[in-house]
DNA sequence: TGCGAAAACTATATGCGAGTAGGTATTGGA
DNA sequence: TCCAATACCTACTCGCATATAGTTTTCGCA
């Protein structure tokens, strides 16, 4: 019953391990990304990874989840019109971390299976930011978009995906171009009132 | 020099193994679908069916390959306007055949890599399919698409392929009518002429 | 019709991968 | 200062893809 939880030391080594995992992902691709490469730049053995996480899917789950939190304290789209345009950035952003988009993508698919542990952080990633790409082009005053929120959501959210495999194989795909132009269409710019 | 070519049963057990390849990932899923389950299935050893592939990850290139091989054969879409529809049931029969659709996500994001064998596989295919795209709706003497036809394919790509694992890892997803709402938008019925 | 080379395999081995079991060393609260 | 929990490491296991070296089967041709 005595619980006691991590000492200091271990919460940082926790955090370099999570750096390292990206880090080699980034330069090695994830097919290479084995725990002994990732152990190896964090300089301990692969079971010190197992300790920390249960698995390499669950490292790799929390890799994702550690991302994600940090982005959630980056300036949130205040005023709800620019909503278009900072999920343009967001885009736009992904292409400089091609090791976070191509886990992300490689993740999703292995998620397919519901025992995969980042199953369920799927699913709810997905519900959350597609509440929130609702909720950001409902909220315009102005005007609505073409389609009804939900589908919308649906369609950015497939789009993105889709692109990124796209672009991860062809790396000339214009993304943040696609996306904006698709965006323009389905919830036309301020009508001239 | 004496080059000869495949026996009868040579042909017949790679046809064989392709279709055993594609069933074991239909009912385990792609994990596990290793060349000793296929092997089994097929009655033989794994050694066997690296005979006839050079590798696993050829083996399932191969799958995905010769399924596009067999579309091929099926209806064209003579009539441009029917075009849509045609797509929409593409989509429609993507949901009959989950084992193709996973395996088709899965070797997409593996081949990211440029070694992959199906790295040029895809990149070949994600053009055709584009131009036939683009070709479709362009030939339509009616009305032009709200977006330029490239950009359209790439779209109509994106969201198919972003909207088959959403819909692996939430099998509710809706993905003929979401995929139709969406071209009944960038592509209007015919006007009232 | 039957010879022989190529195709169609099997048996066996290698090496790498994730993950386990069980230890030892280190940390830090009472 | 003590000592239990944490932070590891070593030494495995087991399954995997794949290489190598055979052995058996097929079938074009003389």
């Amino acid at each position: 019953m005595a619980r006691r939880g991590s000492y200091a030391k271990g919460v940082a080594r926790r955090e370099e391990i999570l750096e390292s995992a990206l880090d080699v992902i980034g330069r090695r691709g994830y097919q290479n990304a084995s725990l002994k490469q990732i152990a190896e730049v964090v300089g301990v053995t692969p079971a010190a990874l197992l300790h920390y996480f249960g698995s390499k899917e669950e490292l790799f789950t929390e890799v994702l989840r550690a991302r994600d939190e940090r982005d959630l304290m980056a300036p949130h789209p205040a005023n709800p019109s620019d909503a278009k345009a900072a999920f343009v950035d967001v885009i736009r952003h992904n292409t400089e971390v091609p090791g976070i988009v191509e886990l992300f993508s490689r993740l999703a698919v292995d998620a397919v299976d519901p025992e995969h542990p980042a199953h369920q952080y799927f699913l709810d990633r997905s519900e959350r930011l597609r509440e929130s790409i609702a909720d950001a082009f409902d909220r315009d005053d102005r005007r609505q978009g073409v389609l009804d929120p939900a589908t919308m959501a649906r369609v950015i959210q497939a789009v993105s995906d889709g692109l990124q495999i796209q672009w991860m194989i062809d790396p000339t795909v214009d993304m943040p171009g696609i996306i904006e132009a698709l965006m323009d269409v389905l919830y036309p710019p301020k009508p001239k009132d």
